[in-house]
DNA sequence: ATTACTTATAAGATAATTTTATAGATAGCA
DNA sequence: TGCTATCTATAAAATTATCTTATAAGTAAT
């Protein structure tokens, strides 16, 4: 097993032929180097260098170590780097977790003021309900996720970041459609299509129905959005999806929505794990998106941020 | 500036994936794996390996980590081999001097013993006057010199080898060829063509004429023997050779040779520097050398000993 | 629940490395 | 040639790094 400080110790007296320069160079004293060149030279029970008078040379042995030695310090300079890079977010992996409406729809929005701060940290985004997410939280995964708050758990910290609306959307012939506001209590009867079981979506709405007394008459149960909005376009039952997944059809009038009696909020959160550190990158990431809501500021939708967001834009070029 | 010790106890918990394994590795103890990579983390300020329950894995950083970590280590497996291949004369350069009779006559022969035990030795042989491979010597450019002693020097040893017979060269149809016996004497008045100064031959030869106190007629010097059997074999004058030089000439009855009233002997040594540790290679070579002649042994001609070899051979080959 | 195994932590012991101080040796220069 | 500046060599002491011991705490499996 090789000595690395004697081996840096040679390498450097080799570079400058002289105990003395590597001295400097190692920030040491000569008789440091001296001693640590003939340790590996006994070590090794070889000579490295040859000495005429008060200069030195490098024997044949000693020109073959050096050849191995002047390698790995290279990549020793290369480690350096890549762990300054590293520390610094010019280099790097951002792994994030989100569901398929957030990360087709916000999460663009999201990502962009941190891949123009750190423009070389590549970002793996990963999709699946809030559940999933959580487990892929707790599988190491990923480091952070913005979700729905299905539920709860121990060892995952849950921070508010948006509610987003929601919106129940019927066929544009549906009965449901002409209505001015309706009461779950109405929509008990009705076939309803579901996201599936783990989604935070599912999960109010089970809630809600739930607080009024009744309970859903579930169709179907989908993980997929677009199979979702099929279903409920073909008339076969009603569902409620967060209203920027639906707004394309609204505005084609292939879907319509039916005001509630009382507006419906998914609370969205950011997740990160208890009890583990952070990435540079993951902790980067989390102040982006703080640095996005003031603190003080209540919950909105991310539309609402959206829209502050390209305003404050378009101010920054007009100026 | 990186440690290396924190770095290969990194390397080894990654590579088993456990700290308990890389101490058996490492054959320490746990707390000391466990304490070093933590310090590696503490002086990068980044996390390498992330933990769930008892089993840990490696973050992104980590991994990156981890490659050069595995780069660094192969070439520490290079090195070991290096140095014990050079140890054990596996790898490696034999720097010899001679002079050029000597290496186009006897060196083949000396040389074979060694290229038969350490075949993969490099061997860089100079020639040159036995003056001149002093200066290589001390100069450090060679760490074995087989040389006519020319002069003695305080630095380098002398261990007498063998006695070269040298011969007096004429052209077949000279005065002196039909002479039985001449002195030195004789010779003065003849013109000679002289090897140059520095040589060992030189050296003998005028000594030789001072000791019977006449001057030699020097007609020409040079290094090149070539170039004075040319001179001799046109009967511009005469020279003395070492008699394995000119044997073919003999042979052939281009030169002829005059006995002397008193054979002439070239004492040939073998040198090398006093204070200079020798390289595995050029120990090795110096026992071969030694094995070559008995301690006991008067110091004979090179040929005879090539005779003996070659008879013990035959032997070795009736066996 | 118990056992076996792994990681974490702190104190003390050991080993490695460095400094200090100084000697010896050499090259350049007057 | 002797002086001086500069380099390497060496030993003792001081400092730092590393390892061990002992133990706690957490986890997985029976």
């Amino acid at each position: 097993m090789i000595n690395f400080n004697q081996l840096r110790n040679f390498y450097h007296t080799a570079k400058n032929l002289s105990f003395t320069m590597a001295a400097r160079d190692l920030f040491i004293t000569q008789p440091a180097v001296t001693a640590q060149v003939k340790s590996l030279e006994d070590n090794c029970n070889l000579k490295f260098f040859k000495k005429r008078g008060r200069t030195i040379y490098l024997t044949d042995e000693g020109k073959a170590l050096y050849d191995y030695a002047h390698k790995i310090f290279k990549y020793e300079k290369e480690i350096e780097d890549l762990i300054e890079d590293m520390r610094e977010l010019k280099r790097g992996v951002l792994r994030l977790g989100t569901t398929k409406a957030y990360a087709r729809y916000f999460m663009p929005f999201l990502i962009t003021g941190f891949r123009e701060a750190y423009p070389q940290i590549k970002i793996h985004l990963s999709e699946g309900s809030s559940l999933d997410m959580i487990h892929s939280l707790l599988d190491l995964k990923i480091e952070v996720a913005i979700i729905a708050v299905a539920e709860d758990h121990p060892d995952v910290y849950f921070t508010p970041f948006s509610q987003e609306e929601m919106v129940l959307i019927v066929a544009p012939d549906h009965h449901l459609a002409r209505k001015k506001a309706v009461f779950f209590k109405e929509l008990a009867e009705e076939p309803i299509i579901m996201k599936e079981t783990g989604s935070g979506t599912r999960k109010l709405i089970n809630e809600l129905f739930a607080q009024n007394n009744c309970t859903p008459n579930v169709l179907m149960e989908t993980s997929n959005a677009e199979f979702i909005k099929q279903l409920v376009q073909r008339g076969d039952g009603i569902s409620f999806l967060v209203r920027e997944a639906v707004a394309s059809e609204l505005r084609e009038k292939k879907l319509a929505t039916v005001p509630m009696k009382k507006d419906i909020f998914l609370d969205v959160s950011i997740a990160y794990l208890k009890n583990q550190h952070l990435s540079p990158s993951a902790r980067a990431f989390l102040d982006t998106l703080k640095k996005l809501r003031s603190p003080d500021m209540t919950p909105q939708g991310i539309g609402w941020l959206m829209a502050k967001m390209q305003a404050k834009r378009k101010q920054t070029n007009e100026n």
